[in-house]
DNA sequence: ACGGCGTATGGCAGCGCTAACATCATGGTA
DNA sequence: TACCATGATGTTAGCGCTGCCATACGCCGT
């Protein structure tokens, strides 16, 4: 072939020049970039580009072509390529304490539901309530540079905070309020919402509380949710034993909720009302009653906490307080989009607030 | 200022030669590269690439060095110019119909668990169930260049499965499985496991099942489930005829699982055996039952899908089909670190079964 | 006829990192 | 002593894209 031997010509007379191949190339196999659409299209690679992400100013009939050339050569667009010369990712890091926990799931649904349609992807992680574990996690993120951070909590580790403090991204706290958050805030507060359902127990009648969660280190709000239960017996009910019954660092199941029973019975049999960390204890829990005869409300009452679905559905149906799971997710997405466009640099304080759900149960 | 009157000057003379200044950084405002820990630390830049990413080829007396430097500048890598760089971008997609299902939220706990140790992170996307939403969502993940994909289901859109055929990236398919898979494969047969509760509900001396379930657009395998109902009635049922209750496009929830069994009773009050298309319309019915005062399961029995934990506590239990949830992860995680770090180049299909559960409810 | 303006396109440089290769000091071996 | 394998570090040249500016062209008013 003529052009290997002009090639060949080349690098005797100067060696520098690298033979076509001396170095191997770096590109990733078979993979079609924007240069290969702008050359198929006969238009600069710029151009390319703006058909892509700026269509208005180009031309109609420049327009066709371009996009004729990207289905033709099934061009897809490298993002880690456009992030870093643009500076934006497009996406925003949820860092949530577990996956499967349905609450946290409907956050992100009401945070996803947001930020998809303005072309924001979601980068989700979960820390399993270790705050070790998020540190690592916000570390990592941080490293995809998002536009956006949502973090559930406002209580992280001084590395933590010093970080998003520093990363000069957006972020919001949610799920519960304080005085000092990183930057915005999007929640409720468990303080005044358990409070609130030990007052409704008053008011009920009910005289022997007791309260039954998980203390999972690291779940600050299942702790600031006991330790209001233990300021507003004495208020409430003078001279009365503050009874807390907790399972440790078991997971938040129905198993749980039928063990904290049980041991609410052993260790407390005067109770009247027992007032569950969460909703999922409470259906154990009452299911548990049914199969053994307890009568609820009669025999004992029992309360939740978060209003999931089953609640409406349990044989006596369940009172719980209410909290805005997936409105916390769309919030916090407005706030979000508000400051990735600039057309808001302020931070938010939001609070969302609760509601008690009075039904059967109690 | 006299710096301004300099440039003026060099302006003046050499109009070609920029000023300083005169063309704007792109930089991002305040951002501690690579290279200004090099500087800090007083080694070149691929050493500190080294020191992060392969410690082993750093001496000890330079990695401590770069380590403090890291530290007190406060450097955080940037991930999306290491995957430009080295065409890899330590991340997997997810893509899902639902975050909120707790059956795929089990299967990716069970994903992250085992890429997480070795480095990769999640990127999840939810389909709602719309093939259009999935094409989409593959398109956009394709971007970012993950090094695995895992995708929830077998049917997908042409131009689904083209891009994802096409994009070289290893890809399991999960909780199903099919003859032609794309790439690899991880689940079970839908269609066996509803054959075998039959098989049970038949064995136990039931006469008259029906099925009920939500026959979501989108949803193959809950439309697989049901069919697979219709073919099995004839067989182990002869002449009798095929009852299926559908509740069109409802999400599944408790409340829908109440309507199926009130349209059951209204439609076809000969049932003897109701067998859900999955547990939380077998609980949400079996909660009727005990409202209405139906015994379960001498009045109706009642079967569900997926065995829940709540399925072991609702009274009477519920007998319903096992399947590998958490177990579709691990094995979907391990087989793609195998193709990611080129320890096989091997396709696998994979079949983890299921298993009647037989408890008090049928 | 001319400068000024807006629109469409192209050229250049660089975002922050790493693969590939080059270099340089060791130490052991023939 | 010359030689090469080994380990530690440096140099070069991109990865694929977009910000900024320059350029080309037509249109308008004066």
């Amino acid at each position: 072939m003529s052009s290997d031997g002009v090639a060949v010509a080349e690098s005797l007379i100067a060696p520098a020049v690298e033979a076509p191949g001396a170095r191997q190339s770096r590109r990733s196999t078979n993979t079609v970039t924007l240069d290969d659409v702008a050359r198929h299209a006969q238009v600069s690679p710029q151009t390319v580009s703006r058909s892509i992400r700026t269509p208005d100013l180009v031309s109609e009939f420049t327009l066709e072509r371009v996009r004729a050339s990207i289905a033709e050569t099934g061009y897809v667009p490298n993002l880690a390529a456009s992030n870093l010369a643009s500076n934006r990712s497009m996406t925003v890091a949820a860092i949530i304490p577990a996956i499967s926990a349905s609450v946290f799931a409907d956050a992100l649904h009401g945070l996803e539901e947001i930020l998809a349609p303005a072309g924001y992807q979601l980068f989700i992680g979960s820390t399993s309530y270790r705050p070790a574990h998020e540190e690592e996690l916000v570390r990592a993120f941080l490293g995809r540079r998002p536009d956006g951070i949502f973090i559930v909590g406002t209580e992280h580790s001084a590395n933590t905070t010093h970080l998003l403090r520093e990363s000069k991204v957006p972020v919001i706290e949610a799920w519960d309020l304080t005085d000092d958050p990183i930057d915005s805030l999007v929640g409720f507060s468990n303080r005044d919402a358990i409070r609130a359902i030990v007052e409704f127990a008053h008011e009920r009648g009910y005289r022997h509380p007791t309260f039954a969660g998980s203390l999972q280190r690291g779940d600050f709000r299942a702790a600031a949710r006991r330790a209001s239960f233990e300021e507003a017996v004495p208020e409430l009910f003078p001279g009365e034993t503050v009874r807390v019954v907790d399972s440790g660092t078991s997971t938040v199941d129905y198993e749980t909720g039928r063990r904290l029973l049980d041991e609410t019975l052993k260790l407390h049999p005067e109770t009247d009302v027992l007032m569950f960390a969460s909703d999922v204890f409470a259906a154990g829990a009452l299911l548990e009653c049914t199969r053994r005869g307890i009568r609820v409300p009669d025999d004992l009452a029992i309360t939740g906490f978060g209003d999931f679905e089953i609640g409406r559905h349990l044989v006596p149906t369940l009172t719980t307080v209410a909290v805005p799971n997936r409105q916390i997710g769309t919030v916090a997405g407005e706030l979000l989009l508000a400051r990735m466009n600039h057309t808001s640099a302020e931070t938010a304080e939001v609070d969302l607030g609760f509601s008690v759900v009075a039904r059967e149960s109690a």
